[in-house]
DNA sequence: TCTGGGGTCCTATAACAT
DNA sequence: TCTGATGTTATAGGACCC
């Protein structure tokens, strides 16, 4: 679900097939994938405008089918907005839960045909098939196989670029959709790149593109006439390069299977704005416990701890503190989150949203352990090891800290949130 | 028109070490 | 010993991605 989204006319390449020779990476994207997983469930639905994004006063479009685009409706939108522009579209909450066993039976698919493959998203990822060409058949032929089972076995549809770049392949997959497959042959990376808008090259934003427009630069051929150095001096030294580099059809990235996680967070905006310190103390709470949850869940420890504040006209700020020991305890981030908040000087300030963020992650095992004996450390990390043992088998939500029992008139978030349904236990 | 939530990466600056 | 140059690490902010 990029962003950069547009409508463009579907349907096969015109013309013979082209030279796949070389164009190993391929990029394999889910059309509109929320929207064609609830269309699933809701086969009425078919052809009619379908949102799927937040439905409260805040919400922000996730996905949006095809029949919605065409209102000018997309992802990241304002809901209300989307609603404003298209008033019969049919809005859907959206269940993460569900998208991601789709997305596990279409990755299973992936790997079906090589281990290579590196997602990005839910719903998009790279495959490198060099390896399977002996197996399978020529680029082209894996990437149209692909299509085929993934539309056979999920009942959804898919567009692939295959290329002999990762960006280029996923340029040609977001030049074919919905449902398309193109093939860009290694000598025909510049015909079919230079053309192109600036902003539709990775790493151009809204931002870029305005710097880019103030220098005339409007088209990918255009930046890559462009000197280096000049690129250099309006766009920093390091985004330079890369969107010359990638002018030129230039991108050594290799496909890779493996990563690792560097950072976990949550964060929530409010239905209206919150002022009160204890209500933002109580939210802190509540995502120090998630992240602690998840840190735990995943193995990691983390030594960094930030905290990220938006006031109510949008600006944000981030305070951070790096701790002697890693730790994946809630009841640290929690401490250190409400320090680094009343060390802000927005204490009283009405923000929009907070945020917890544990960084510079490692195994939570070869952290140090560092436990005197009068810390009290040790105890609360049995009792969250013991939280998180009856959320494996009851859900998560039934226990919480005494502070995260909603009250009536206890104030905080205007509407519960989706663990907050049930009244105290 | 009014901007979610999950992240990664880059840049600038400051503090500190060599 | 003082100082400048240089490197390293932590921090803050922001652009960008899906």
């Amino acid at each position: 679900m990029s962003r950069k989204q547009q409508l463009h006319r579907p349907g096969p390449q015109p013309g013979p097939p082209a030279d796949d020779t070389g164009c190993s990476v391929l990029h394999v994207d889910m059309d509109a994938f929320f929207v064609s997983v609830e269309l699933l469930e809701h086969p009425g639905l078919r052809g009619r405008p379908v949102v799927v994004g937040g439905a409260g006063p805040r919400g922000v479009v996730a996905a949006a089918s095809y029949e919605a685009r065409t209102y000018g409706v997309h992802s990241a939108m304002p809901m209300s907005r989307a609603r404003r522009l298209c008033p019969h579209a049919v809005v859907l909450p959206g269940r993460h839960e569900r998208y991601r066993e789709v997305s596990a039976a279409v990755f299973e698919i992936f790997r079906s045909v090589t281990p290579l493959v590196e997602p990005l998203s839910l719903d998009e990822a790279f495959l490198d098939v060099a390896g399977a060409l002996r197996r399978l058949g020529r680029p082209a032929a894996i990437a149209a196989q692909i299509r085929a089972q993934v539309r056979e076995q999920q009942g959804i549809t898919c567009s692939v670029g295959v290329a002999a770049t990762k960006f280029i392949a996923k340029m040609a997959s977001t030049r074919c959709k919905p449902d398309g497959l193109l093939v860009i042959p290694a000598d025909g990376v510049l015909d079919f790149l230079h053309p192109l808008p600036v902003a539709t090259l990775w790493g151009v934003g809204e931002r870029t593109e305005q710097t880019l427009a103030r220098l005339g630069l409007r088209t990918v051929g255009q930046l890559a006439r462009t000197p280096l150095e000049t690129l250099q001096r309006e766009l920093g030294t390091a985004l330079g390069a890369h969107l010359h580099e990638l002018a030129w059809g230039r991108d050594p990235r290799r496909v890779v299977a493996e990563s690792v996680d560097k950072s976990i967070g949550a964060e929530e905006t409010f239905d209206t704005d919150v002022a009160d310190p204890e209500a933002i103390r109580r939210e802190l709470l509540r995502l120090a416990e998630r992240v602690g949850a998840r840190l735990r869940a995943s193995g990691n420890a983390g030594r960094t701890i930030s905290v990220k504040l938006r006031r109510a006209d949008f600006t944000t700020i981030t305070r951070a503190r790096t701790l002697r020991e890693p730790t994946d305890l809630a009841r640290v981030i929690y401490v250190t989150a409400c320090e680094l908040y009343e060390g802000s000087g927005l204490e009283r300030v009405r923000l929009r949203l907070v945020g917890v963020r544990v960084e510079n992650l490692e195994p939570a095992g070869q952290a140090p352990r560092q436990l005197a004996l009068d810390e009290p450390e040790s105890g609360w990390r049995e009792a969250e090891r013991a939280v998180d043992r009856v959320a494996h088998r009851f859900g998560p939500g039934m226990i919480r800290p005494a502070a995260l029992v909603r009250r009536e008139g206890s104030g905080g978030r205007a509407t519960p949130g989706p663990q907050e349904e049930d009244e105290g236990r």
